[in-house]
DNA sequence: TCTGGGGTCCTTCCCCTT
DNA sequence: TCTGAAGGGGAAGGACCC
């Protein structure tokens, strides 16, 4: 999908069509997730700190992003695409892989085309966006194709051209090449996919190691036959929060990580999985960064294990200065729980006490003080008693403004209101196109 | 200026066992 | 009994991707 996040946004909302989007964290330390295209001409991109792009881009829209939504409209993509083959790889919300050999919907280039084309006609027509398609004979291949065929676009790499076509491309062309080791080859003199291929496989590991060496070797040669993967398994769970200023005291990093490890919990009980390695994640105030772990001896999904753990790991992170970021993770990951014998011992004495430390979901609403930016995040959908459906465009100060049109309507007019309006309340995303979602 | 969140995979080092 | 090689698991960090 095409700048999937702000293509959203702007489907969903008339106003901002045309417009430079850009979607991401709005605090002090956001950073952009997605930038529509327009705003990609004034040089905003994803990753960029959100402080930039607004000295890029004063005039854009700021938009939090919504993953709900968002998830919706994935699922109704990779529905599209599991009609082509039972091969699908999805690599995020946005972007996945099918052998359409495997689905026996094209067996060669003329076919593939056919289908290529179809699909962005369906994507289109279901949920009133653009995909970009690429056709190769490789995952590689294809991965590139699609960037080339950005935006809106569709192109095939044919059989026996890869090499050619490569070869004069940049090195950071290939995927696996970032910055780093887009560096280190050019310290090397290699700046593009054909001088990878000269310098030798020999060269390309004592340069970059085994595993990296061998793997962009053979993809500079366009030899890469890595298969279609469907069903794969989740590896880790993890959540982080980054603090919009350093935390110092201890004691509230302690909660902040207590806070962490319950919701890390939550997240691996939803999947019906258990781990046995507790991960620790501290950014301090400079930016270095750390991990501490510590592997049980069985897979747990008991918060009050995890907390514990989580807690020891802290005692041996000096915080001094202050940290900008925590995060708890959990990975050795089992589709299945073996009680923990100390958590049994301590059920049998006093009836499951590790269970009933267990947090329960927080419901943010309930707190009265809550600043108008949390309680109506800029882009969020509401719904107001008179003036119908809306979007929230900034708040702040006791007051809303809200642009009140929908996906299927001409761009609406601005009102503004107090946040406590009774009139005015959160509501549902619609549908993006008219009779479908 | 100032750097998110959620992942995956690889490398290196260390320790323990065989 | 001592020594060394080999290998696996765990811990930590780094690179990369969307």
């Amino acid at each position: 999908m095409d700048a999937f996040y702000a293509s959203v946004e702007q489907a969903s909302k008339p106003s901002l069509r045309g417009k430079a989007v850009i979607v991401g964290g709005l605090g002090p330390r956001g950073v952009v997730a997605t930038a529509s295209y327009e705003a990609r001409v004034l040089g905003v991109h994803s990753a960029m700190p959100m402080s930039q792009a607004r000295r890029l881009a004063p005039n854009a829209a700021y938009l939090v992003p919504r993953f709900a939504l968002y998830r919706s409209i994935s699922d109704q993509v990779m529905a599209l695409l599991r009609a082509l083959s039972p091969l699908v790889e999805p690599l995020s919300l946005d972007e996945a892989f099918v052998d359409l050999e495997a689905g026996g919907t094209a067996w060669d280039e003329r076919s593939a085309r056919l289908v290529g084309a179809k699909l962005r006609a369906d994507i289109r027509a279901v949920t009133g966006l653009t995909g970009s398609v690429g056709l190769a004979a490789s995952k590689m291949l294809a991965k590139i194709a699609s960037e080339q065929a950005k935006p809106d676009g569709l192109v095939v790499i044919e059989p026996g051209t890869e090499r050619a076509m490569l070869e004069p491309m940049p090195v950071r062309t290939l995927p696996g090449v970032g910055p780093a080791t887009g560096d280190h080859l050019r310290r090397a003199g290699i700046h593009t996919v054909g001088e990878i291929a000269e310098a030798g496989e020999d060269e390309l590991v004592r340069l970059l190691g085994k595993a990296h060496g061998h793997a962009l070797y053979a993809m500079a040669l366009a030899r890469d036959d890595r298969p279609v993967v469907a069903e794969r398994e989740t590896k880790s769970v993890s959540v982080e929060d980054t603090y919009d200023v350093d935390i110092h005291d201890r004691v509230r990093v302690g909660t902040e990580v207590a806070r962490l490890a319950d919701r890390c919990v939550r997240r691996l009980r939803g999947a019906g999985l258990s781990g046995r390695t507790i991960v620790l994640k501290v950014r301090r105030y400079d930016f270095s960064t750390l991990t501490r772990s510590e592997t049980l001896r069985g897979p747990t999904d008991d918060p009050a294990v995890v907390r514990e753990a989580a807690a020891r790991l802290l005692d041996s992170v000096d915080t001094t200065g202050g940290v900008r970021l925590l995060g708890v993770g959990v990975s050795g990951l089992a589709d299945y729980t073996q009680e923990d014998l100390f958590a049994q011992a301590a059920g049998d004495a006093g009836e499951d006490t590790a269970r009933e430390g267990e947090m329960p979901e927080p419901a943010p609403e309930a707190r009265p003080e809550v600043p108008a930016e949390r309680r109506w995040p800029a882009g969020s959908d509401v719904r107001h008693a008179e003036y119908g459906h809306g979007w929230v465009q900034g708040s702040g100060l006791g007051r809303v403004t809200v642009r009140f049109e929908t996906p299927v309507s001409a761009p609406g007019r601005v009102k503004t209101f107090r946040v406590d309006d009774p009139a005015l309340e959160a509501a549902e995303p619609l549908p993006l196109v008219e009779g479908v979602g």
